[in-house]
DNA sequence: ATAAAAGTGAACAAGATATTCGGTATAAAA
DNA sequence: TTTTATACCGAATATCTTGTTCACTTTTAT
């Protein structure tokens, strides 16, 4: 691929993440974006069809990254059935946000993050199956207990950055999975 | 006050309302709400200072008007010893919420419920919190427990309206204190 | 060296917000 | 009933934002 290309593209992910620690996206401006990533209106469009589609991407790569590492975790150890496992992806995952607190704090501050929210879920159901196969347990569908999980999750981020990260991840997972009965079975035997 | 204000303000709250069953909120314009409240454009902006105000008010009015018959509830029955109350309060809240289906669909729809969520979670906060006092029984401090709880609601009512309504309110209201822990112990006494 | 690809900036159309202003209609007070 | 205040009207306007177009320049690859 073309360098310029790339340093177009960088700059203005550069920009955009900058932007969103500053305001809040709905806020954000193409003209913000360009005037700060010092490109041509024409180039912002030639990269991205829009605004959306520039959130969009910037989700879906945190996502992959923030993710595959959580998941490569889950492949080098064996994880179905080590006991811990769950607290110890969630802790990774927690860790791996606040890396990108910068990003994400833009996103979710307040207003506007539906469409983060919405990449985010979609994410973490796929996350937490694995954890769920086996828990038909419990006097509620199936659906409707996976989205509890995956809210409760995105509910305790938007919490958690409300207090400012003050809480350690570990602390954090702990209070998720004492919160969250599919997974208590799992804490409560340690 | 004037029967022309009153007038043109529920027009415009009814246009408002109308608009929001059929389009999302960012999609609905001023012009929109004033064609079809068959107002003025000057009239508009001499009620509402914004189309955020007008928004905030109108979830200030749902939910003054749900939450207060909720609380009816709570003063003609004595509340705070009989166990299947928290299951009696949020079924009634459903109810009300269904009853009102029209304008929250639209709000909520997919995208922009940021203001109304943050309202509606204002409300289930302080209507939580009599359950809460005697709770410090879990081992996470008290503002992530009703945050937990408060949010978990939210996510509850996005995952009925996509489920279009189909659940029963009396069935969700078991869903959700089967789910959360502060009240598992009152329902499973039942 | 040259053609292809990428970037530039200015201009433009479309659509939305919010304000202004002179004139009209209506409600309440005299 | 007349008067007075105020609510409403609608057209015009300034401003902002988005997304596109176009003629031109720079950079990359072969």
């Amino acid at each position: 691929m073309d360098r310029r290309q790339q340093k177009t593209r960088q700059a203005i992910f550069h920009a955009f993440s900058e932007l969103l620690s500053v305001k809040s996206y709905t806020k954000i401006t193409v003209q913000d974006i360009i005037d700060m990533a010092n490109v041509g209106r024409t180039t912002f469009y030639a990269h991205f069809e829009t605004k959306d589609h520039l959130l969009r991407e910037l989700c879906t790569d945190l996502f992959e990254h923030v993710f595959s590492k959580a998941l490569n975790v889950e492949s080098t150890h064996d994880f179905s059935l080590t006991e811990s496992n769950p607290h110890v992806f969630i802790t990774h995952i927690l860790y791996h946000l606040r890396d990108n607190k910068k990003n994400i704090i833009g996103i979710l501050n307040c207003e506007s993050g539906e469409l983060f929210l919405r990449f985010f879920k979609q994410y973490l159901n796929e996350f937490f199956t694995p954890y769920m196969v086996n828990k038909e347990c419990h006097d509620v569908p199936y659906d409707f207990l996976i989205n509890h999980i995956s809210g409760s999750f995105i509910n305790m981020i938007q919490w958690w950055i409300k207090d400012d990260l003050q809480t350690t991840p570990e602390k954090l997972a702990d209070y998720f999975l004492a919160v969250i009965p599919s997974f208590c079975d799992n804490i409560k035997e340690n």
